[in-house]
DNA sequence: AATGAATGAGTCTTCATTCAT
DNA sequence: TATGAATGAAGACTCATTCAT
């Protein structure tokens, strides 16, 4: 009998090591030979557990989004539908929690979301990913709003995530989550007063 | 006796293949054996022009950036420094102008600042544009808000334009110029006018 | 406590799943695993049954140029040595067998004839099997035609045995046993009558 | 302008190193780097120049087949049609002629018969040669055999040949072209003379 | 006896770059 | 100016084998 268990350690330390090498040298330079190494294997194991690079990659993005996503569901099954502002905050904090801005992480998300638009696998998670984002926000607007202003705000709230995410990539500071939530926080506070008040 | 006035043709040539390759096939998948077939030259002829693909590639994104930022130039040129409202305008029409956001331009721009995470060259070109970007904005919105509202509107204005061209970047139908404009409009909308009421 | 009478299974059972998969992917596609993967057991054990992927290429050798030479020899054990002609048509009707002339048989000895040139265990079982045929033809022929003749008529037979084997590996209908017998019955036929009138 | 005529010099010299390497190490053995070692060139060359491995060995091995076939034509084109059995010994002989039986044409032929069988643009090769030896020996032969007999002693001869080039393949002498022929001539003196006499 | 995790050498291929012409 | 022949390093991947269990 071979050692058992292995799968449950290598896959994680293999994505893990792959989201370092994108950090440091990005999806250009992330090769299996830099990422097996960081993750102090050999370069063929990546082929036993993936079946390739690619399957790596896939997996690798399927990691950030999941824990995204799951970071998320956690947040809104603590808090009753009702509490409309309190869910919409939850989205929003969720996406800015501390394990998601990493900038380890910050900077693979993004370099998925440019890979995504010439690999068709990539591309299907990233969109069921922020279909995923938008039914969230929208669900949760339509409470308050009309359903054509949760549509329209919820593309708002979403292009802000989106952009203070693509610009904490660049930013030496990373993501600044205080000022991201405020940021958005205002903008809610304004849609949604605004048009509550009509 | 060498053909005067190539460089004038071969780098703009050279510049507009790179781009369409990486439309078609993304950075990683841009080489230069694909990039100077579509462009209809020899492959050395890029070291000739550019030095080597770097060059290339760092002549794309300043092409890339430097369009955008005369775009928004020339139009805050034809309006007067106290139409406030239509400046701020002026820079976010110049951001979705239709030039500006065919797909070929995007997914450039997008594969560029990934990118540029992981190439200092890159990196000063980006961050050039960001800060300029940035600071019109600011100026403008200075003349109606007070110096720390401004600053904050500037960054929500900004990650809007950057969530949008990141969304569109992905999505199917591209940037969708009316409502990109419109949602920001309303951000401003809402950000001015409830200030200058008090 | 170890299963006892496993390498009678094993052994067979990885020979021909090696021949089974030389038959679908060639000598230069049939790798241990999925040779063993064929066998519906782990790679490991082929090195524990064979010493390796090469004890087991040369198990199958073997195993194919053993059946076609016991195949022969109980055919010429059930003929007296006097009936000169039967054993001829034993010895050429044997090679022409059924189960000789499967497929996957005929792919595995054509695909170890070439490489038993650069291989020397292989060549050494190529050169035994050879010798033998030869000189079961000869002794045979001897019996009814000069040495000289009988050498010269042997070699003949030999030729036209592999030969309609070759081509049989390579058509799509395989070897046609009835045409092929009676191709070299023929040759025998003129062969011998002719000098028996003289 | 870049070196002209290097194709002219550098296809026939890699599809000899081809070949050379074959016959030393066999079609398994035959790596781009060894081959690109004995033609003394880099081994990223084989990809200007054919494409891949796969593009030069089928390059090979349709110069294999055709210096077999034009030998051949160009023997025949010496010889008027109704001297059948000239034709027919120069069809015979074309195919033993001192250039085509070196050992390094001879294993290289049989090295690509067995893999044929797993390659489908080898086979179509291999498959337009073998029917044009048929169709050739046939045809001569229709002239002085019924259709039926010429058919069957077409088979005949194309066995022989390729049994003595396989047999050839593996005898540490090589082919013996003097007896191969004569083991022909032989065969056909009976089959021809015999149905003569009638 | 048997597994499959793990390795490292080796395979083909891609690629940016150089250079003679 | 422009070509494409040529290189050599680096890429992902395959594979036979070893070994702990």
């Amino acid at each position: 009998m071979p050692k058992v268990g292995m799968p449950e350690i290598r896959r994680p330390q293999l994505i893990n090591a792959t989201m370092e090498v994108i950090n440091e040298v990005g999806l250009t330079g992330a090769s299996v030979a830099l990422i097996s190494r960081k993750a102090g294997v050999s370069a063929g194991i990546i082929n036993h557990y993936f079946g390739g690079k690619h399957g790596l990659l896939e997996a690798t993005m399927r990691s950030v989004l999941k824990s995204l996503g799951t970071g998320i569901t956690e947040r809104l099954r603590q808090i009753p539908s009702d509490q409309v502002i309190e869910r919409i905050k939850a989205i929003v904090e969720g996406n800015f929690a501390p394990q998601q801005t990493e900038s380890k992480v910050v900077k693979t998300w993004l370099a998925f979301w440019s890979q995504s638009m010439h690999d068709h696998s990539l591309y299907r998670l990233q969109r069921v990913n922020e279909r995923r984002l938008h039914s969230h926000l929208r669900g949760e607007l339509k409470k308050v709003l009309s359903t054509q202003r949760a549509e329209f705000v919820a593309r708002g709230v979403a292009a802000l995530i989106d952009g203070l995410w693509l610009r904490g990539a660049l930013a030496p500071e990373g993501i600044q989550r205080e000022k991201a939530i405020e940021l958005i926080r205002d903008y809610l506070a304004r849609e949604i007063e605004l048009t509550e008040v009509h």
